[in-house]
Order: structure tokens, then sequence, then C-alpha cells
DNA sequence: CAACTAAAATAACAAGTGTTATAGAAGGAC
DNA sequence: GTCCTTCTATAACACTTGTTATTTTAGTTG
């Protein structure tokens, strides 16, 4: 055949990956990617056909990369609502530009395809509103209701994290979302 | 003297503002704004040092339009607490590129000067704390905590509502906010 | 009207972007 | 070894960014 192939297509996503984690996926531009991976920017669009491919290969890998920390995550708490906002908010705090590329930049003006924040939580490699049915065995009369809750709650924990208005440890984490579990769950079940 | 100026300061700043709110930060560029205008790029530098301040000065006035846009709001609402809700998601909807910028986007990166969410909302125009603390006379024995729990997912859902994960009427938003709020209230009172 | 002065327009620079054309290099086939 | 294919690097193009130098314009002053 021919030369050997020295740049593949792993090397050129995993870097990208990198730098989205590392500077923020606005950085991943063609010439910054190449200089990363130790090439020119060539063998980039050689695997890929342009720009916007590799951005959404690079979401997509976030997508993963989120539901494997999810999945990963340790179960401490007594449901599995506080179990999930513990992931998510930790993942806003160590993985914040993720976090942003993933849940909080919206589809408006962005150059690579983008799901929605059930559709990234349904993927194939986990199934987080799954878990999270459980909490319909406890009797609770309209369990969307209070996900939409929680979720809601868990959202702007996390989203304020990420602005720097929100810095409770683990532990105050754990009781703040133990307590508003707790708080939608009676209202649920008085009114 | 010499010739008239034609080009003002506030035009420029306007200008900005008005690209802003319909376009959204990040297109606020020399260029575009001068285009906007009516004229080159050449006054925008003449007024201001440099495109930062420039920037500087939409933040700022993005800023006291988010408390002009609050203490317009209608109150309708049971407790200060839905009021400032209502009014904060419905800004995140209506305004979503001036919410991006205050609340959304953090220092990390940004070429502009950034608040705190308290600073903002704390702002020389209004003061969003003191009409909040109103709760206080309800006898709350933890009134930074409610306070603490209900923006959270007052944030949270207005976050959403960016990305077009939230999508609730207003009358819906206002039950939402009271229910959790007499949550948030009668698990204060319990615990 | 002529002259001066400040404002605005034009054009340019340097840096950055995605993308592509061209040239060089490396390994297999013969 | 020579050829030939394919990968990589270099360089360039077209565009956008902030910023600045230069030139033109217009209004005031004498």
């Amino acid at each position: 055949m021919a030369r050997k192939e020295m740049i593949t297509i792993d090397r050129i996503l995993d870097t990208a990956f990198a730098m989205t984690r590392e500077e923020g996926f606005a950085n991943v531009t063609a010439r910054k990617v190449a200089a990363k991976a130790g090439c020119s920017t060539q063998p980039i669009f050689r695997v890929y056909k342009n720009m916007e491919e590799l951005w959404d290969a690079v979401y997509e890998r976030a997508a993963a990369y989120f539901l494997d920390y999810y999945s990963l995550y340790p179960r401490t708490g007594k449901t599995p609502f506080a179990n999930l906002g513990m992931a998510y908010i930790a993942f806003a705090r160590e993985e914040r530009h993720l976090f942003e590329l993933l849940f909080v930049s919206g589809d408006q003006g962005s150059k690579h395809k983008t799901k929605s924040m059930y559709e990234i939580l349904n993927g194939d490699a986990g199934n987080v509103v799954y878990e999270i049915n459980l909490a319909r065995v406890a009797g609770c009369p309209d369990p969307g209701d209070l996900f939409m809750k929680m979720w809601i709650f868990i959202h702007g924990a996390a989203c304020m994290s990420l602005t720097g208005d929100y810095d409770l440890t683990d532990l105050q984490t754990m009781q703040l979302l133990e307590h508003s579990y707790y708080a939608f769950y009676n209202e649920t079940m008085r009114g």
C-alpha cells in the first residue's frame, strides 16, 4: 500500500475531548487541536469532513462521559434523587466545561448538533430516569411532578456552581438534597 | 471649534445593548456595532478606549435593565418568592441573551468585568433581597436557608427555559413556585 | 472666503478562524 | 533499487476579529 497512518482518528478525538475538558469547547479549533496532537491540521480533515463533524463527535463523547460519570458515582444517599443530584452537581463542579457544553449552552447559534437534557440522560450507555422511577414504588401519587421539581432544583444548584454562586460541601449538598426531596414529597402527599 | 459630533456615546451603547438583546453578547463586535449604528468603527474608539470598555458598559446596562424589569414586573403572587421567581423566569424567557450574559456565563475567560449574582440583585437601582427579607416576618426560623433553596429552584427553572427544557405557562409556573415555597417552608418549620 | 480643528471614513496591520492547494516524505509492490 | 500510493507538512486563500494610521469631511473661527 502506502505510508503508515500516524495520526489516528482516536488520537484527534482524544485530544479534542481533553481540550474541551481542560480549556472549554470554544478552544477546540483546527490549529489548536493539531498543535496539541503534535501534527498539522491536515490529518484532522482527512478523518473528519470538517470541524463541525469533529465538534459533533466531541459532543457525543461528552454525553457518553457524563453517563459513565453518573453510573460510577458512589450512591451514598437515601433516595435516588439525592444520588442523581450529588453526581450531577459534582459533575458540574469537576467538569465545568463538559457540563456547560451539555446542559447549559443552548442549540441557538451553536455550530454542532445538540440534544435535549432528557435525550442525554436517556442515552445508549445508561438511563438515569429509570433509576429515578424507583421513586414510584414509594407510593407517590404524582412521581412525574416530584421528578420535575427535584430536577429543577438539582439543575439550579449545578448551574450556580458554575458561576461560583453555589459553594457547599458534599455533606451540605447531600443534606440539602435530602431535605428538598422530603419537602417536595410531603407537599405532594399533602396537596 | 470644529466638526459637530454625529455619533454619540449613547448611540453606540444603545446599539450595542440592543444587539446584545437581539443577537447575543458574542455578536457585539466593533464592525457589527458600527454597521448597526450606521457609521464606521472609528467613533467607537473615540468614546471608548477599547472594546472591553464598551463590553463593560453593556454588562452594566444589562444589570440595570434587569433590576428595572424586576421592579416593574406585576406582583400577582402570594409570596415575595413567587414574585421574584415569576420575574426571574420571565426575564430568562423574554431576554435570554441578557439572562445568559448576567447569570449564566461565568467570569472564566470572559473579556468583560462580571459581578456575582448577589451583586447584581443588590445593585444601586434596586435591592431584590430586601423584598425577600419580608419573609422573615412570617416567623421562619431560618430565612436564609429558605431563601437559598427557593433561589436555587428559581434559578434552575430559569436556566432550563434557556435550553428549552422548561416550558410551563405563567399559571403553571406560579403554582409551581407557590407549592415549592410551601414545601420548603413547611419542611423548615418541621425540621 | 480661507484656515484650522475635530470627527468620521477608509484602509491597513496583525492575529485568529475554517478550509484547501501544493509540495514533501515514508512505506509497500515490483 | 524504482515506482507509486497515501499520509503529512507547508503554504496559501478568504474571512473575521481588535486596533491604529492615514485621509477625507464638515463645522467653527477669523
